[in-house]
DNA sequence: TGCCAATAATAACCCTGATTATTATATCCA
DNA sequence: TGGATATAATAATCAGGGTTATTATTGGCA
């Protein structure tokens, strides 16, 4: 039904995500759990305790976008928010064991859809898409600090606080 | 600021395409219109006097979900809606001399964007990304119809009617 | 010490998109 | 000819994402 398929790579970019997240969600209403909150899950999990900037900023979400979403996760019991007992600003996150339960079969199907996104494309073609992307993910991101991604400021980037060495160590990998 | 790269496909096309969305509306503030409204600008320019509900087929868009924007668009002066004289339900939409004037330099500037986002990509590489993702979202366009392709009667599908072959001509390109 | 700038979280509001349910027509066919 | 069926558009409601502005705190520094 696409007579006139997309010339532009941007659209075609954004089209694509639409269309693998509406797959999803379509696939995933037996899941209390929805895309955007798995991936929030997923992040989450590998760094338990941290604060709703710091997890905005790895997720490249603006903070009050994870407020909102911390809400409801809470509401639907996948996150427990804690008082942070070193800053009465801040709250720690944490999973619960209904999140970290639903984590792996979530992926699991997740990673099936992706797969059949990708039918007739071969490792060779699929693992330059992925490069590819992950370039340009880096040059939004880059392009999103500064002018300049050499004077990258920690104050200049949207919500995202300064961050401790040792944190960043806990957040790597 | 992102440690832990996206290891998944799904999720990182939905956040090169939310990143690419989010400094397209960054920079175009100023304009008119958004890069919703542009896509659907660029399709109408294309298929003049079309029905909403298959102006949504040629998008992949949910009809409800055009007929909000085109609510918003007539409102901003960027779409006229004619009442079809065929067909007391359907309204035919066109491009209004504003949203016409608005399309080559806004989409100058998309195509500007998505440049600045491919840097670093051979041209190899583009087309390579750009044919992968056509595929995906041919992937996940023919499962959205039914579980298999070839089985597309019409009335499966999603809100789309049936076309007549001449209007299919008016379409293509 | 005491004030001012930076930060954490969030309220209010807008756009995009989907689902479900309604209403008004149009069609098809028995 | 009529009635079942399909279609066009849209109202209501929900999730995801963003911007701007507020409120508490924290922290740095004069």
């Amino acid at each position: 039904m696409k007579q006139d398929p997309q010339t532009s790579l941007g659209f075609l970019l954004v089209d694509a995500a639409r269309l693998l997240r509406r797959r999803f969600e379509q696939e995933n209403r037996d899941m209390p759990m929805t895309s955007a909150q798995l991936q929030i899950i997923a992040r989450l999990s590998k760094n338990e305790g941290i604060g709703q900037a710091a997890l905005a900023s790895l997720l490249e979400l603006e903070p009050m976008t994870v407020s909102r979403h911390v809400d409801r996760m809470v509401a639907a019991g996948l996150v427990e928010r804690v008082q942070d007992p070193n800053d009465r600003r801040a709250r720690q996150l944490f999973t619960t064991e209904k999140s970290r339960a639903l984590l792996a079969p979530m992926r699991e199907r997740a990673n099936t859809l992706f797969d059949e996104a990708q039918v007739g494309l071969s490792s060779k073609e699929r693992e330059a898409l992925f490069a590819a992307l992950q370039v340009v993910v880096r040059n939004l991101c880059a392009a999103d600090a500064s002018a300049n991604p050499a004077d990258d400021r920690p104050g200049r980037r949207t919500g995202s606080a300064p961050m401790a060495d040792d944190v960043k160590q806990d957040i790597l990998s």
